[in-house]
DNA sequence: TAACTCCGTGAACAATCGTTCAAGAAGAAA
DNA sequence: TTTCTTCTTGAACGATTGTTCACGGAGTTA
């Protein structure tokens, strides 16, 4: 075998995605990263050009893990809304129980904190999100195809809907140090769709 | 008079809260703060102490504008609901029309984008972001006594909901570049509220 | 006018930022 | 062993970071 890659690149952006996912692009630094990661500033820009460039495959990582979570999801439940109800609700548990690195959801971290100065990170933070939401959707379609939903219902309003309930309690945990109730106001959400 | 203070303090902090809310803590350099309140390093360190000092301010700033929004709501509104519906409205109004740096809450900004190297700002944002969900309730209190909302209803999770509900619209509006259906998806919010 | 007080100035500090690149290490091919 | 290829290393770059402080200017008091 030829000159074996040293660093396995699919672990080393999952590490990267955790350190960025927690501490924001700006306040992470490419020392930080060097640390976290085990690589010297030469291979990181050998591998990925730039601190821009790493944290694209970061965003780009975490959606991946984000849907493979919801395809996990639908394999295990009974039903599609079922498989919903269970993608969200174990997206939002608290992260000392499932070793996220923020409560906040990457993306919408990112799209709060960046601005027109790193725009092509901002588009793809937004593509990212609007891919997310279309995901909703679909499971929500066929929620509605098996009759779990009305067929009245607009699901692209639907998903809307619950993307921006998912959004709003993230935060609000972020922000409320005792959550017991997180548990009451997710079913609070849920009950609103048919 | 004695030596005149050359910079009208409020309104320093105005101008520095309004960079800090579109740029965020970390991505907004003394720099770029010399510039924009037009005061030079020394001034502003006599002023303020450090650059957490004047983001302290800034908070406070923020949170001192949103509080007396909400009463300014209480005296044009014909009930403290419709109060309420005023003042969210006009907090969730894109930010072309009504001059504000960014769709997101200062105060969810900052407690998405801070960790714990910077406790003391985090705290401070948290406590103020409680502050007005308190605020909130109190309205919602009000319109309980007045009949406006049921008797048995939980104000605090009333609060609660509306709170989740801004932070998720505001968040949702920053990721989406078209929103021509937030009016409703406020509406939507509101139906909950009995 | 001279002395004093106060605020504002901006050059300069050490530290850190993102990034580059010449050199080294190690296995493959000859 | 020698050459070649490929990946890694870490010192070093100029730029920028948050912060400091000796200085100048302007109004007040004597």
């Amino acid at each position: 075998m030829v000159n074996q890659i040293k660093h396995d690149r699919e672990e080393v952006i999952k590490k990267a995605a955790n350190l960025f996912w927690e501490k924001g692009f700006h306040a992470t630094s490419m020392r930080n990263l060097q640390d976290h990661i085990d690589m010297r500033p030469g291979s990181i820009y050998a591998a990925f050009g730039s601190k821009e460039g790493l944290f694209k495959e970061a965003l780009q990582c975490y959606t991946n893990t984000n849907i493979a979570l919801m395809q996990q999801c639908e394999a295990q439940a009974s039903s599609p809304l079922n498989a919903l109800k269970l993608f969200i609700k174990s997206i939002i548990k608290r992260p000392q129980e499932n070793g996220a690195p923020s409560e906040v959801c990457m993306l919408v971290k990112t799209v709060s904190e960046l601005t027109d100065e790193n725009a092509d990170l901002l588009a793809l933070s937004k593509q990212l999100l609007n891919m997310m939401e279309q995901g909703i959707e679909t499971v929500l379609k066929r929620a509605q195809a098996q009759g779990e939903i009305s067929a009245s219902s607009d699901t692209r309003r639907l998903a809307q809907f619950l993307q921006i309930q998912v959004i709003g309690l993230r935060a609000y945990m972020r922000a409320n140090d005792d959550n017991d109730c997180i548990d009451q106001l997710i079913d609070d959400a849920f009950s609103c769709i048919q």
